[in-house]
DNA sequence: AGCGGAATCTTGCCATTGTAAAGTTTGAGC
DNA sequence: GCTCAAACTTTACAATGGCAAGATTCCGCT
């Protein structure tokens, strides 16, 4: 008995863009289809977000907060050394897009997002900084080192859920894929201590 | 004085959508955007590439012939040692992507590429296997030193077309863009050389 | 030369999408 | 209880991808 007034239909709306995410991927997410998704008609998300920009732009927010918290969750049941901190970084930072692949190319793909929406820059830099900033106290932050860092996991992670690492090793010898993710954020933490 | 058949239309079809790639962004090519440019009706494209995603594979595996091209160009000014072949090939990696990155982020994160057609995957692999495999004559190649090489130019570019690093620079002190990027190539050759 | 098939291109059509505008229902405050 | 604004629906329109059928031109064969 679902009343005229759904009364949560901006975090009904979000979930179901989210449920559709992972179950037909980013193409098959629309204004129209998340509708359907929560049982409503195909117009009501313009009240909520304007336009699909809206939509993917609040779901990136929320997107960003959880890929943050995936970080921040890593780094806790990491010792306190510099180096066990930095791979647990890019372990959370690889583990999320690996997780949530849709998300992940929503994030960071998506030729729709409104950079210009407080949430969501907001929250990009929040889960951007934990990684460029851990371990650079001393002001300012040296921007080489947190683009280096960035720029490696956040390559190995796209490379990664667009499968071209898969289709590269098949063509190599026979290591995991484990194997080769660990091997590649070790050389990244390693990559730190070389210079100050 | 155009006769009822082009002749090479789909030669002027992959042009037309480099030039609407170009000037109206990844967003406006569609299948009847690149007919209108070519000058010939909606439909005619279906002939020559069969659906949106021929087109787009096509217009991808020229690209990746491009960013070869590009790379070994580079290559070609640079001198023999290691670490000048490693940084030139940063160099055509980014400068592509800044070049055309219209056409960059067609070949990388567009979900409707064909990767099973062998032009297309083809292609690719040569482009990667130039960044992945130069220095590496000792046969077979050290998967681990390919993908990181790979993931921080990657990630480089991908970050820096998507404004992402300009974003985040506005924040950190003034160093320019063209600096940042060089002094995180430099840190990438010299990770080359940290581990054997 | 000319004929027939095949490749090329066009026209017309349909389902889907984003978005705008107008109408309907509900609930909150007075 | 009334009013009104917010939430939601209905209707409508232009654009897109894709398909089918038809028109036009070219090529190979006799």
């Amino acid at each position: 008995m679902r009343s005229y007034h759904h009364g949560s239909l901006r975090a009904a709306l979000l979930q179901a863009s989210e449920t559709i995410l992972d179950r037909d991927g980013i193409a098959a997410l629309t204004l129209r289809a998340a509708a359907r998704e929560a049982g409503v008609s195909h117009a009501a998300p313009t009240h909520h977000f304007g336009d699909l920009g809206g939509l993917l732009t609040a779901l990136a927010a929320a997107g960003f907060e959880r890929f943050r918290g995936a970080m921040q969750a890593e780094l806790g049941s990491a010792g306190p050394e510099q180096g066990a901190r930095l791979l647990a970084l890019g372990r959370g930072y690889v583990g999320f897009a690996r997780a949530c692949p849709g998300l992940f190319q929503l994030m960071f793909r998506s030729e729709r997002l409104d950079w210009s929406s407080e949430a969501l820059s907001k929250a990009a830099d929040a889960a951007f900084a934990m990684l460029t900033q851990d371990g650079q106290a001393g002001h300012p932050p040296d921007m080489v080192i947190a683009m280096t860092r960035w720029s490696l996991v956040h390559g190995l992670a796209t490379l990664l859920i667009d499968g071209r690492l898969e289709a590269t090793m098949q063509k190599g010898p026979g290591r995991s894929l484990e194997t080769l993710i660990e091997g590649v954020l070790s050389r990244f933490v390693q990559g730190e201590f070389q210079t100050t």
